[in-house]
DNA sequence: CAGACTTTGTGCAACGCTTCACAAACCCCT
DNA sequence: AGGGGTTTGTGAAGCGTTGCACAAAGTCTG
């Protein structure tokens, strides 16, 4: 069964440090904003719970040059990496599903940071289209093409339950989004070079349920599954 | 710096299987609602959206035994996997942060599954006690110790800001709670032996954008960071 | 200006996970 | 009972990630 296909042809970053950077770039905006202007990868390493020698291999990779000796700009390292994760313009965003999650995913405000923009909401509930979440109208899932069209949106977030999470997903998919982010927990058949990202909440209360029971007579001395923080 | 150290010393389980297990779980149910008896591991492997070596790979891991020729006893697997993860006991979970992604979680049908059960809400804002959240009364963070010995609360959910997460985390661990599910974007530093699982919603998005957007000129082919679904 | 100190960047080894290839085991049909 | 077909279980290879060790490069002090 084959991957995702490199959408187009870049340079290698390796998809374990893709995830980290976001972190990273989280903990200089609050250095920053504390006045710092220079770290080492010693602290910001322990800003962000990781190991020094992770974060500057990490950094390597985006061909970033620190100064020996002093450290790494704090400026310069968020315009790398922000660049790095093209967070350089905006990302509007539409959620599928305004029921209870989706109206929070709607407020959330950590979705309101580096350009990401909830512009439109939508459901399959003619019930539900018409009222207000947050400041926006629930459209019906319907005018998902024309929204895509008028508002530019790259990403959806599927907050559907498991059994309308396909549907969904392929209407998504018919307007054109490309990157969908998905609650649902049901896996998705979509095509080729649509990216997808899962977070599944019940998984997670189940990692910590064998973290802790470690099931009948069956347990493990987990490497990374659970991470215990870091000292600051 | 040393990882957690296993709680209790067990059979060794992988990481990566642990955290598939319950996409399996939930596959069977799914197959053993519509009446299925036996599944074989591409059925199983689909439904999941993994490679049938994979599946039989990590149920090798429990020690489980399939029929050859026959594939495996939809049943008798849920009792293995179930077992495996510790799910046949409650396991009453303590939400901390009643903003939006607090009380959606409350809310949330999918924390209510396999024997979890939110069975307290509670905020340090003294406005927001007493309010009802899906059922619950919100307490004070003040009442934790308390309801943790009544009520036998065994993981504890964090859905605050971020500038309130430690403090929180540590409320938990002063509690007596070891196993936190943190959606705070913030590292936590906890003592040893607590397990951490953390979501991170923003990162989500940022990963997404990155396998859009590639970055100015820097881009992958990424792995797995972009999950294409496997056709059920 | 030289030497000590600090911090980055990276080759390399160790580790874990995924995937392949194939033998072992089982059912069914004749 | 025997043979063909099917499916599991697993050794082993391939791959990516992590962590270590150390050289390279810069600052600072006397």
């Amino acid at each position: 069964m084959p991957m995702t296909p490199s959408p187009s042809p870049h340079r290698d970053i390796p998809a374990a440090t893709v995830s980290r950077l976001p972190t990273y770039l989280r903990a200089l905006h609050s250095a920053a904003a504390q006045g710092v202007t220079t770290v080492s990868s010693g602290q910001l390493a322990t800003a962000a719970g990781v190991l020094p020698t992770q974060l500057r291999k990490d950094l390597s990779h985006l061909g970033s040059h620190g100064v020996r000796g002093v450290g790494y700009d704090v400026a310069r390292l968020i315009v790398e990496i922000t660049s790095a994760l093209g967070l350089g313009r905006d990302w509007p965003v539409a959620i599928v599903g305004m029921g209870n999650l989706g109206r929070a995913l709607t407020a959330y405000s950590g979705f309101g940071t580096e350009g990401f923009h909830v512009v439109a909401v939508l459901d399959r509930d003619p019930a539900l289209v018409g009222e207000r979440v947050a400041g926006l109208t629930v459209r019906h899932i319907d005018e998902l093409p024309t929204l895509v069209a008028e508002l530019g949106i790259a990403i959806g977030v599927l907050a559907t339950p498991a059994d309308g999470a396909q549907a969904a997903a392929d209407a998504l998919v018919a307007a054109g989004i490309e990157a969908i982010l998905t609650f649902a927990p049901a896996a998705l058949a979509l095509p080729p070079g649509v990216s997808l990202r899962r977070v599944d909440l019940a998984t997670e209360l189940h990692v910590l349920a064998f973290l802790r029971h470690g099931g009948a007579g069956i347990g493990a001395s987990v490497s990374d599954l659970a991470k215990v923080g870091v000292a600051g």
